[in-house]
RNA sequence: GGGCGGUUGGCGCAGUUGGUUAGCGCGUCACGUUGACAUCGUGAAGGUCACAGGUUCGACUCCUGUACCGCCCACCA
């Protein structure tokens, strides 16, 4: 025992301990109808994801959450997976693709999968040893994948069974396009950025109908747009109805410059007169305003771009092929060759921006699939109304309802090839004839398109022929689906839904709903929203009762931290320098509820520090330990524990408890920290510890330091699993680990108000004395004789039988504690309302100095007593505050009183 | 345009239903190595709690407004 060292080595320790955890199963949960279930799943990382320090912050809460519940006996089960995260996944595999001078298109839909496949065989479980890095406690051999063949099914289902109730739906519709994946996106996908651009004032020239209009100077209407190449899809220009200066126009028509097409003006309220020139250029199939535009009123809309955002065939042969911003600067020049340019002004706005690739979103017209998220949003917005889930902090119920009201179609179909393929088939030969008799009819862009009679079959396997028409040239959808369309399954489709065997059905049914849902508030939209919609579609219940949103992790100037930014701090060279316990043990003590965290390397020290004081605490009591005196049982043993000392820190120790305890039910991560941290560090080892070397080897004191420390390493074991498990393993214990260990129950007998009151009358004294040792530079080695005098006879009889604490503590030589005492001459003087602490020190106290001490000390506690009787004149304050505060405020003022007389009396000796 | 969060000693932050002589960590200063720990110990200095009103016997805490910083949402042509 002796040769523990005295700096602690997390990484000696922290993987033999995982290791041994998880080779016991220990992380395991199952059904056991005996206990409570408990059960969080893990927000699946992406598997193209590497450690930051978000899942730092997320799976430490979660881990203490899980550990907690465990150790109080709950049936515990951290699900964890991982994410296919379908466009990010194919961006990867593309770009090592490129670098072998290739596209996804040379290889083809089946090798491309392969290679993907391949990749994430090879990458896609790094996030998950990177967790494990972290302590996560969770079930690893349930792990699951967004894309495993069970999870994939239950995708499916649910696909088919929205289409077959109209909550699913194709449309053509305009969308949010990322010309550089060249895939839809939702309009979540599609983040706003402010963008610098400029306000293009442009001349459309009107159609005049009679010579008499056609003498009017003014023949040209000017449209203001910020995007100029859209012109060229421009099928209609519009006022609003009520602006006088273009009720003539309406109905009348112009010809558009460039295209020369004649297009007419028509009345819209939508159309803000107050902005550019009140007359705007519509383009249905380019700017989602315009496209609800055209079908009020039933315009074409005109697609002028292809998939990768050149102009197509639809725009005049000079612009063909350009890039949509080559086509800007074009169509700008030839406006301005033809004085159609009326003046450029700056202007800033806000665009939408690819979440993968931060590209520039298109707003585009295209025939895609649709969830009906108004219909599913009902019951998802009455379960947090009536608080059967709970956000923490609350203000984001509010945020969440109301992103709930504004809900519209979303777009789930994407472009690419990873993911899970759409389980709809066509006819091509129904298609072909359904397209073309809609083409025929003029059908609005946005009409639905009905399934039936365009020969679109949903069905999880290949279809035989058409049921319309018998046809056998049946072709599946070449899209895949939203990889938010499989996550937000995740409660459980993890459990094995739509169903197999017994056991799963019995696991779904004991651990859903889960308790608890642990994510960053980027997400709420994304995944919380979503998963709540499907759990009360599908489940008919909530997916979680609790969701804790957490801050966001930012470096020290509060930028979010972000690898293209390079402020990244690394959690595994943390964990490389600090250890895992100090990582965690810092991340929670510093993120108060919802707040976010802005993080430097050097605020690990304190967790560093921390662990290292725990290893010495530990080290000290081991190394006295005599393992045969402390295996008794606490409360039957408890009548051999008299001392003051042994009474206070078991009070002290259950107090923490209860409020720990507390706060880890309320998600209050860093008041638990801090808490504990503040007993183990500054109760228990500057005072217990420190008072129980004199009798280090008495049956209680051995009791008691293995006790608390025992009980306390417990406490922590949730923030901290790798030191307490070093530690506990070391001292006696029972059974296997201290993680499979219960909460220690908390023993209210030993909470004692009157047990602390003395102590803390104890531990003023000696810091009195500390003070006026450290004031007068007084060399430690000196000895020091004292006199305490006292007013109250408990409290002589209180120092009396421990002055042995206050000789130690305070290295005093002799001690005399009297009720009359007689002030020494040249002496320095501490005063407590009804204590006087007299120590002399002849030749080095300079007498005007220690004046001039007491009588700062005298100004101050006036200041404080003046404040106090100005309350107790106030007759409204008698009257009317509490009896307890008026109470307390008078004895206040009693003790203020006696210490600035004791103080003033003192003062007077040295004159 | 709407909504939310923040503003507390040099720095980073706590402060849960209004009543504390406003706390903690880092840093600073002074002293200290008698064997748990210098990743330490002891003591000290340092704040009119962004600003202005209001409610109240009493406001860091509740209400209103202002300023600055940050975030989110919105179909800003």
């Amino acid at each position: 025992m002796s040769n523990i060292p005295s700096k602690y080595n997390p990484n000696q320790t922290e993987d033999k301990w995982y290791q041994f955890w998880e080779e016991n199963n220990f992380f395991h949960a199952e059904v056991d109808e005996k206990k409570k279930p408990y059960c969080i799943v893990i927000p699946p990382p992406n598997i193209t994801g590497i450690l930051h320090m978000g899942h730092a912050l997320n799976s430490t809460i979660q881990d203490i959450l899980i550990r907690f519940h465990r150790m109080q006996g709950y049936a515990t089960l951290w699900m964890p997976g991982t994410d296919h995260a379908g466009i990010a996944t194919q961006n990867v595999v593309e770009k090592e693709i490129q670098q072998e001078g290739r596209r996804r298109h040379d290889l083809g839909r089946e090798k491309f999968l392969d290679r993907t496949w391949q990749w994430r065989q090879k990458y896609g479980s790094t996030i998950i040893a990177q967790l494990k890095k972290l302590g996560c406690s969770c079930d690893w051999p349930r792990t699951r994948f967004t894309m495993d063949e069970q999870y994939s099914i239950a995708v499916a289902e649910v696909f088919i069974q929205l289409a077959q109730k109209d909550l699913i739906y194709k449309a053509n519709y305009i969308i949010n396009w990322c010309p550089r994946c060249q895939t839809a996106l939702s309009d979540e996908e599609s983040a706003h950025k402010e963008v610098k651009g400029n306000l293009y004032y442009i001349r459309y020239p009107v159609v005049e109908r009679t010579s008499k209009e056609a003498d009017n100077q003014l023949n040209y209407v000017v449209v203001a747009t910020t995007r100029p190449e859209t012109m060229l899809g421009d099928t209609a220009v519009a006022v609003n109805p009520k602006d006088k200066r273009y009720k003539k126009l309406i109905g009348k028509s112009i010809i558009l410059p460039l295209v020369n097409e004649e297009i007419p003006i028509i009345a819209d309220s939508a159309v803000d007169p107050k902005f550019g020139t009140g007359i705007i250029k519509v383009t249905p199939a380019h700017d989602p305003n315009d496209f609800e535009i055209a079908q009020r009123h039933g315009l074409f809309a005109k697609v002028i771009m292809n998939a990768d955002a050149t102009m197509n065939q639809n725009a005049p042969l000079d612009y063909q092929q350009m890039d949509r911003f080559e086509a800007r600067e074009a169509v700008l020049g030839d406006l301005e060759e033809r004085g159609l340019l009326e003046k450029t002004v700056p202007h800033q706005h806000s665009v939408g921006h690819c979440y993968r690739c931060h590209t520039m979103v298109e707003p585009y017209l295209s025939e895609q699939w649709f969830v009906d998220m108004p219909k599913l949003g009902n019951p998802a917005s009455e379960v947090v109304k009536d608080g059967k889930i709970n956000f923490h902090p609350a203000r984001w119920r509010k945020v969440y309802l109301n992103w709930m009201k504004g809900l519209r179609g979303w777009c789930i179909s994407r472009q690419i090839w990873w993911g899970h393929r759409i389980p709809a088939w066509y006819c091509l030969n129904c298609k072909k004839v359904y397209d073309l008799t809609r083409k025929n009819k003029k059908v609005l862009p946005s009409e639905k398109i009905d399934l039936a009679e365009a020969g679109i079959m949903v069905s999880l396997e290949n279809p035989k022929f058409c049921p319309k028409c018998g046809g056998t040239e049946i072709r599946q959808d070449e899209d895949v689906l939203d990889t938010w369309f499989s996550s937000w399954l995740w409660p459980f489709a993890t459990f094995g839904w739509p169903g197999l065997g017994k056991k799963e059905q019995a696991e779904l049914n004991y651990f859903y709903p889960t308790q608890v849902l642990v994510t960053a508030q980027e997400i709420i939209f994304f995944w919380v929203a979503r998963m709540i919609m499907a759990g009360m579609h599908f489940m008919k219940e909530v997916p979680f009762r609790d969701v804790y949103i957490h801050g966001t992790v930012r470096d020290i100037t509060g930028t979010k931290m972000s690898k293209s930014l390079g402020n990244i701090i690394d959690p595994l060279d943390i964990i490389n320098q600090y250890g895992c316990d100090a990582l965690r043990f810092s991340i929670i003590s510093l993120v108060a509820t919802g707040q976010d965290v802005f993080l430097s390397k050097d605020k690990f020290e304190s967790g560093r520090n921390f662990a290292n004081k725990i290893w010495n605490a530990a080290r000290f009591i081991m190394i006295n330990l005599d393992e045969k005196k402390v295996n008794v049982d606490l409360c039957v043993f408890a009548k051999g524990i008299t001392e003051l000392k042994d009474k206070w820190i078991l009070s002290r120790f259950y107090r923490t408890l209860d409020s720990v305890t507390k706060s880890l039910d309320n998600f209050r991560f860093n008041d638990a920290a801090r808490t504990i941290y503040e007993f183990f560090w500054h109760e228990f080892c500057d005072w217990y510890i420190e008072l129980s070397k004199k009798d280090i080897s008495k049956a209680a004191t051995q009791v008691v330091l293995y006790k608390v420390l025992e009980k306390t390493l417990r406490i922590l074991h949730p923030v901290m699993p790798f030191i307490t498990e070093e530690l506990w393993q070391n001292l006696p214990h029972q059974g296997e680990s201290i993680m499979q260990s219960s909460w220690p129950h908390l023993q209210k007998d030993f909470i004692d108000k009157k047990t602390e009151d003395q102590m803390q009358a104890i531990i003023s004294c000696i810091t009195a004395l500390r003070n006026i040792r450290a004031v007068w530079q007084i060399d430690p080695a000196k000895k020091v004789e004292v006199k305490i005098c006292l007013t109250r006879k408990s409290l002589q009889d209180l120092l009396n039988s421990h002055a042995g604490y206050i000789k130690d503590l305070a290295k005093i030589e002799t001690l005399e504690i009297g009720q009359k005492l007689k002030r020494p001459k040249s002496c320095a003087v501490a005063v407590m309302a009804d204590t006087e602490i007299f120590v002399p020190l002849a030749g080095i106290i300079d007498v005007k100095k220690e004046a001039k001490r007491l009588k700062e000390k005298i100004h101050n506690l006036e200041n404080i007593l003046q404040n106090s009787q100005r309350k107790l004149r106030n007759k409204q304050f008698l009257r009317k505050a509490p009896k307890e505060i008026v109470a307390q405020e008078k004895e206040k003022s009693k003790q203020l009183k006696e210490s600035i007389q004791k103080l003033k009396d003192n003062l007077k000796g040295f004159k």
